[in-house]
RNA sequence: GGUCUCUUGGCCGAGUGGCUAGGCACCGGUCUGCAAAACCGUCCACUCCAGUUCGAGUCUGGAAGAGACCUCCA
């Protein structure tokens, strides 16, 4: 399988060219939600740049198993690893079970991304459907001498690993410094040291959410979840693990100690990290509050949105820039993101009416090898929209007659798109007609039909009425030299 | 304080040591009863200072500003 695909690997802070550990087979894990709130903005990013990982490989032909977690226990509520469980506190303050927080939550986010054309990963587990697992796991680590226990809960002992393997190379941290920046242990930590983390936590009283364990009846930490579940479904060494690009100290530098600390060496050949969706410069975030959830900006109801953006609009927009850059919202690049699919889109049905010729004049002679040479370039997609851009402007030129086009080319052209904008961008055309809607789209017909004879009669007070008031109902009419085009905005 | 990253035109956002990124907006034109769309064209750029180079927004050094991580976060 000779492609040329290029990932930046994190680790080795360099693009390096793609190779599957066992071709054609490839495995993905992404660190998913922690279902105590609606999905936000900065969740559709790593959603969307995986999504268009795992469709463009599929696309060059890998068998991929794409694991995607749920993560419903185990995250705390505040610093290192004290404070209350995010669900559980959830559940406590809504008086409800804390599955039925997660299952709520979970809905919501899988409603999001249905939205958002993301594909359904292979495998979604969810973090307390393998506590077993994960105690399995710490007993392994226990065994080889990277762990401890204290009063009922068991923490990693980074400080003895690291004697002997390397804590911190993801992250790019040095030991020492941890060391020397947070030396302040009041006596009353279980820790021996601020940095270790939890493997296992001893459950309060109070606490809802609680496995039996031989140390104590408690709960698993959370960065051990990924580490367990992503072996268990990928094998001990698997090929991508993703994430945002907050999640890389400690989570993710904690899932190498502890797949290292296990098996001895660690799960992982490329780590991918999106980068965050800023707002006025700022990381969105739940911490700082300034975060919009996606349902909010499907129906336009948060009050920094100026108007509703469809999902479409929303994928388009994270599409338009890098993954591995920020990204700043504003209504402005929302909605010029929604003027440009808009386009984009439109040209797909330009496609379909053009009609080819003997010859070409259009120049799409090397479309194909640039969107290929802009995704393997670290998935590059807004590179990628670019050419397609320009492949609009050829194709509009060749409707309007001034390029034409040969049978062939037409088919190559109808195939590129098909394959880059709606295989592998993932985008769709979000006004297609059902059939319920098909009288309306009758009614609609019929009416500018009549606006035509009226402006035949030169009964443009008449024509103008019919278009205005369409107009007003959320349609948008175009007049053509042989009749008219509608879409219904909204 | 420590580690790291970024600074591109009105806005968003790519990229490379020398050749137009792209989108949106604006302006002029074609088309149209008018408008929209489409097409053609124009305009607008690489934070600052110094260096390397025949040539740097692209490499090096410095300055200023912004951000991320170091605590939960996609």
């Amino acid at each position: 399988m000779e492609h040329l695909l290029h990932l930046y690997n994190t680790l080795k802070r360099k693009k390096e060219k793609f190779i599957p550990e066992n071709t054609p087979f490839v495995g993905i894990y992404v660190c998913g939600p922690t279902v105590y709130g609606d999905p936000h903005l900065g969740h559709a990013r790593p959603a969307i740049t995986f999504d268009l990982l795992f469709r463009y490989l599929k696309y060059l032909g890998y068998k991929v198993r794409y694991v995607r977690n749920i993560t419903d226990v185990g995250h705390l509520e505040n610093d290192a690893d004290t404070g209350e469980d995010k669900i559980a506190k959830k559940a406590r303050v809504e008086q409800l079970e804390p599955m039925e927080i997660a299952q709520y939550y979970t809905d919501r986010y899988h409603s999001a991304m249905d939205s958002l054309n993301v594909q359904k990963p292979s495998i979604e587990p969810r973090a307390s459907g393998h506590i077993i697992e994960q105690i399995q796991m710490i007993e392994k680590i226990m065994e080889n001498g990277f762990a401890y226990e204290t009063n009922g809960s068991v923490y990693f002992d980074v400080e003895n690993y690291n004697k002997k393997f390397s804590y911190g190379k993801l992250s790019g941290r040095v030991l020492d410094d941890l060391l020397a920046n947070t030396r302040e242990l009041d006596g009353q930590s279980e820790k021996r040291n601020s940095f270790d983390f939890a493997l296992w936590k001893k459950a309060e009283p109070e606490h809802i959410m609680r496995w039996p364990s031989r140390w104590s009846d408690g709960f698993p930490g959370w960065h051990l979840e990924c580490s367990a579940m992503s072996t268990k479904y990928l094998g001990k060494k698997f090929d991508i693990h993703g994430g945002g690009i907050d999640l890389l100290f400690p989570h993710h530098e904690c899932e190498i100690a502890q797949s290292v600390a296990a098996q001895g060496y660690d799960a992982v050949n490329y780590w991918v990290h999106n980068n965050m969706i800023t707002i006025n410069g700022q990381k969105m975030g739940k911490s700082l509050g300034n975060f919009i959830t996606l349902d909010e900006l499907f129906t336009g109801s948060h009050k920094l949105l100026v108007q509703a953006y469809s999902p479409m609009t929303i994928r388009f927009f994270i599409l338009q820039a890098h993954y591995r850059g920020t990204l700043d919202f504003s209504n402005e690049a929302l909605q010029s993101a929604e003027k440009g699919l808009q386009r984009m889109l439109a040209a797909t049905a330009t496609l379909d009416k053009i009609k080819a010729t003997d010859t070409t004049t259009a120049s799409i002679k090397n479309l194909k090898a640039d969107c290929l040479q802009a995704l393997n370039d670290d998935l590059n997609s807004p590179i990628l929209i670019a050419h397609l851009f320009d492949a609009v402007k050829n194709i509009n030129a060749i409707a309007a007659g001034l390029y034409t086009i040969n049978k062939a080319d037409l088919e190559e052209l109808k195939n590129i798109f098909q394959v880059f904008i709606f295989e592998i961008l993932g985008l769709k055309n979000e006004n297609t007609m059902s059939s319920r809607n098909e009288v309306m789209s009758d009614v609609v017909n019929l009416m500018l039909n009549l606006r035509i004879d009226a402006k035949a009669r030169k009964d443009f007070e008449t024509s103008d009425k019919i278009r205005n008031e369409l107009a007003k109902l959320g349609f948008d009419i175009k007049d053509k030299k042989d009749g008219f085009e509608w879409t219904l905005l909204k």
